[in-house]
RNA sequence: GGGACUGUAGUUCAAUCGGUUAGAGCACCGCCCUGUCACGGCGGAAGUUGCGGGUUCGAGCCCCGUCAGUCCCGCCA
């Protein structure tokens, strides 16, 4: 007798004598004859006891309750009649139950119900309270099973090319920049702390020092921020690095990557070369450096033809130095009434959200005519509007929505009210139904950018990417003019508006590296103690190199179809950082505080 | 640190303007049904309306506080 996952059975089992564990999904009882669902990793086979004929199982399944775990030994037949339900997976055939055996019972009511066919609205409180019976149902399960798929594709592609994984310290000292860390007292060295890697960042750049040449890892990363849908305190990167290799074989290479497992795991060819945006052209296109390029109304920047007018919103913003844009939708005039985009509406809203004073609009009537206020109406000469019409391709119905004031703020309320309306007017499926994989690499990324906060440059991507050569020239005394305003050859891979991964070539250089930390405000002295290993390292051949590093879970998200990261990871936490199912984080005893150094006394923040 | 939303039976939801004993589907328990397949029929049990306080003749509903969850801003090199 043979054992059998139970959507592994086929037509082919007919006749034969099997033996089946699994979950009871559910039972039905009709006329003396009982039909049970089985259920485990592989499908649903309807399980039928008859007492005539099983005369034990029929005792034992008069008891059973869903999610009761059974063994069933039983003969595969054909049923009578046709099987109207389309979730079994073998839906033809039927086990006639000789002896079922009860492995394990349900206690209880269960908190949320488990079956296939069940509706999967439950709380997520609940869910993450009872994730081993949340990760039972289809999706969960299938979710890490398509998580596992991903995982293995990458592994299988990247082996295929030579790389080997290599394991980096969990336990890793804290670096200024970045995030906040996660922090783990020494015993041993009483007083000092580890830190949890925010990524293998230094690791695999010494890696490359070592001649390993091509690494990679699905490693765990930490960062003690707060949470959103798409962010969780731990979280998985595809980390590779490779030696002796430029930027273009660096893409080339990692689009073949994800072809790779955009094949195996959905099946899609997907057309290549991927294309390519410089950042600054992303910004001034799309206001966001991850643009979503599923449509269009791209922003369209009119600061030139508003620059002298009457209107001092549009023109005041230029003058200081803003910039003045806009996005056409068309069909807007009817599907965007005056209530939601003037105060108070929904795509008001949206740009307010951003930190945008407001949203002025433009309605294009039939003959080009334009309908908004007469503040800009009466201050909008001929050419002006004429050349607005042409340059933002409006056709009557169109509706123009600009935004004023600083370019940074601009940028943000109109992407935002961009992907707003993309969702609102229907120009992109629900995520479940997604079907269209837009990635797009953005590369040219400025080394810096400025915090205002802090009054400081800051790294854009982290402070070891290398400087575009052209940008910072040849003559290294030029480096700490040049650098504050060069690009980095540093580049992200994204995916219909998200961020999937990013890298760039490094510095292998440790006159360059000593120059960029200082450029981000560090001093010489405090660089040298805290990446001292580092630069030492680069002193001693470090090969030119380069990588990236891709979001495990927001791969995998957007492969199932989910809207949150959490979704794909067996154990998340909630967006304070806890695990309702552990409880952790909890309090230790003060014994273990005593033998870590740690005072234990507990210092509000109000304090 | 800030803004918004949510919390009612095991569960998913309802409960009109603040007004009788807080209802329904599924799940659960009992009985009936000879092939069901989201089976069906009859009956039953099941509630500190997250928690605490307040307003009111009267609070699931209004107010204050608090806890938990979600989304967003800040933050996330």
């Amino acid at each position: 007798m043979r054992s059998h996952g139970c959507g592994d059975l086929r037509r082919e089992a007919i006749g034969q004598t099997v033996q089946l564990c699994g979950w009871v999904d559910r039972r039905r009882d009709h006329g003396g004859v009982i039909f049970i669902d089985l259920r485990d990793r592989s499908g649903t086979v309807q399980v039928t006891v008859d007492p005539d004929l099983g005369p034990q199982a029929f005792a034992e399944a008069e008891r059973l309750r869903n999610e009761t775990v059974l063994q069933v030994e039983g003969n595969v037949r054909v049923r009578p009649g046709e099987s109207t339900n389309e979730r079994l997976a073998t839906g033809e055939i039927e086990v006639l139950a000789s002896s079922i055996t009860v492995l394990n019972q349900v206690r209880g009511n269960l908190p949320f119900p488990v079956s296939v066919h069940d509706e999967e609205n439950t709380r997520e409180e609940l869910r993450l309270r009872h994730r081993y019976l949340d990760l039972r149902r289809e999706r969960m399960n299938g979710n890490l099973r398509l998580r596992a798929r991903t995982i293995q594709a990458a592994r299988r592609f990247l082996e295929n090319e030579g790389f080997i994984e290599v394991e980096t310290p969990v336990l890793t000292r804290s670096t200024p920049e970045g995030a906040r860390d996660y922090l783990v007292p020494s015993r041993v060295c009483g007083g000092e702390w580890f830190a949890l890697p925010q990524s293998p960042q230094l690791f695999k750049q010494l890696l490359m020092v070592g001649g390993i040449e091509r690494y990679y890892q699905v490693a765990r990363c930490f960062r003690d921020e707060d949470l959103r849908a798409d962010r969780q305190p731990e979280f998985t990167q595809l980390d590779i690095e490779m030696s002796f290799m430029g930027q273009e074989q660096i893409l080339e290479l990692n689009e073949a990557l994800i072809a790779s497992i955009w094949k195996s795991v959905k099946g899609v060819e997907l057309p290549r070369p991927f294309p390519r945006l410089t950042w600054h052209e992303a910004m001034e296109r799309y206001g966001t450096d991850r643009p979503d390029t599923r449509y269009g109304m791209e922003l369209v920047n009119v600061s030139d033809l508003v620059a002298s007018m009457g209107f001092k919103v549009f023109s005041g913003a230029v003058a200081a130095g803003g910039s003045v844009k806009c996005i056409a939708v068309p069909g807007g005039n009817e599907a965007l009434s005056n209530v939601r985009i003037k105060p108070g509406g929904d795509v008001f809203g949206e740009a307010q959200a951003a930190g945008a004073g407001g949203l002025a609009f433009i309605r294009v009537r039939e003959g080009g005519e334009i309908d908004t206020i007469g503040a800009i109406k009466d201050n909008l000469s001929e050419e002006s509007k004429a050349e607005l019409l042409a340059r933002t391709g409006a056709q009557p119905g169109t509706l123009l929505l600009f935004g004023a004031g600083d370019t940074a703020t601009v940028n943000k309320a109109l992407d935002r009210v961009r992907q707003f309306l993309a969702r609102e007017l229907g120009l992109v499926k629900p995520d479940r139904e997604n079907d269209s994989w837009n990635f797009l690499w953005v590369v040219d990324f400025p080394m810096f950018e400025f915090n205002a906060g802090e009054n400081r440059l800051e790294a854009l991507h982290h402070p070891f990417c290398a400087p575009n050569t052209e940008d910072l020239g040849t003559d290294p005394a030029a480096w700490a003019e040049r650098l504050p305003t060069a690009r980095a050859q540093a580049y992200d891979l994204v995916l219909n508006g998200l961020e999937l991964g990013g890298g760039s070539l490094r510095i292998h250089d440790s006159a360059l590296q000593r120059q960029v930390l200082q450029t981000i405000g560090l001093p010489l002295e405090e660089a040298n103690q805290q990446f001292g290993f580092l630069m030492e390292a680069l002193d001693m051949g470090a090969p030119p190199h380069g990588g990236l590093a891709f979001g495990v879970d927001r791969i995998v998200m957007l492969l199932a179809g989910e809207e949150s990261i959490r979704d794909t990871i067996a154990f998340p936490k909630t967006q304070q950082a806890r695990c309702l199912m552990t409880g952790a984080p909890g309090g230790v005893a003060e014994k273990q505080l005593e033998e870590l150094h740690v005072a234990s006394t507990w210092v509000d923040a109000e304090d």
